[in-house]
DNA sequence: TTGTCTATTGGTCGCACATCCAATAGCGTG
DNA sequence: CACGCTATTGGATGTGCGACCAATAGACAA
């Protein structure tokens, strides 16, 4: 009548554990932050004995890198989906930063915000902070770039208005974890305001922010 | 010949004791970040026991929120300064401006991504974010005020052009940890071009970012 | 000087964590 | 079916942390 369930002891390929395990852990940081990212957590969440982690992740710091790395640009396929590379650039840019309001937005925001700061203090982190940084610089400039070949954007430096763009949005996304009462639409709407000014576009464009 | 150092006890008055404790933690916080903030770090950096530091802080997370707190409204009136009252207001806000770069302020903003992601887990943090917030967001508004009143600034509303300040000083300062990879001047100056605008000034009327 | 009050000590306790390793048991191969 | 490889376990080790408390020793008043 033992109620405890027996430690079956599952045997996996390392491929696909290795995959698993960063999988949980960047479920993990997405939704609880990066520092809930541990051998412990971790392995409980997938029935397994914390030692298996340590096993395929020997030092922790290399695991959390990798989760937010897996996290990150996961959430830019989503937010800059490949599927759309025929729609009309005006379009994308315009779900691009419709995309950029919400709880689930929130939750990236604060990731990028947690990485940021954690990196810090993470060498290995840090240098997955810049590469998914440069992902996401690059992304947005090449969705610009298209809009300018397509006569629909003007700008000086597709480039720079990316990172503007990036700028701005970090900036509420930092705002909003902690403020959020009644902001303004006036800064709701940076991100479109600033996007349709860059890109001379006329005013509404790309969508009014909810 | 004992070379070690005598642990002659100094007796203080709680207030002055209170007090040293709190700018030792501030400083910590500042140069080396809030989670460094410890009983033990903090007390052997006074020269004294830690139990002494759990003594006036029963629960560490008051001592960190306090910490912040201290920091934080220092830099204000570092950036504001009461004494400046006197300055048009376009001199003072160029002032400020102007001081939101160099090492100095990174390590302000370094502070500010800090308390924001650490008051996602301690809630005693997250009120005093929210006040901090409050306040420079009115220090803020108070000299776009005078301005308007002064003649010198015209726009709709002194408060969001306010928050829409702190927005990009935010985001700046985010990106500027990790990423200080040759930025454009049209990067760096976004919180200059962005007062201009929205303020109706002429263009370099703020001076210009370095 | 003596006595009292209390700021300060010195230690303890329990917790959560990463890291390491010898033993074990699943699974494919022969 | 038996064997060997290796993915997985169980447990130990050490560290740093907040919290707690009885004992101690400054400082000040009587």
């Amino acid at each position: 009548m033992s109620s405890s369930v027996q430690p079956k002891r599952v045997r996996k390929n390392p491929e696909a554990r290795r995959a698993e395990i960063v999988a949980t852990a960047a479920r993990i940081a997405l939704a609880e932050g990066l520092e809930c990212i541990t051998m412990r957590r971790v392995a409980e969440e997938l029935g397994v004995r914390p030692g298996l982690i340590s096993h395929y992740f020997p030092v922790a710091e290399e695991l959390v890198a990798e989760a937010f790395g897996a996290a990150a640009s996961g959430e830019l396929a989503e937010l800059l989906p490949d599927a759309d590379a025929h729609l009309p650039a005006v379009r994308r840019l315009a779900r691009f930063l419709g995309r950029t309001e919400g709880p689930r937005y929130d939750e990236l925001s604060r990731l990028w915000l947690n990485a940021r700061h954690l990196s810090r203090f993470r060498p290995a982190l840090r240098e997955r902070v810049g590469r998914q940084e440069a992902l996401w610089r690059e992304g947005l400039t090449a969705l610009l770039r298209d809009g300018v070949e397509s006569g629909e954007f003007r700008t000086p430096d597709p480039h720079v208005t990316a990172i503007q763009l990036l700028v701005v949005l970090d900036g509420l996304g930092a705002h909003a974890n902690t403020d959020r009462t009644g902001r303004p639409g006036a800064v709701t709407g940076m991100a479109h305001a600033l996007a349709e000014r860059g890109l001379g576009l006329p005013a509404g464009a790309l969508g009014t922010p909810h």
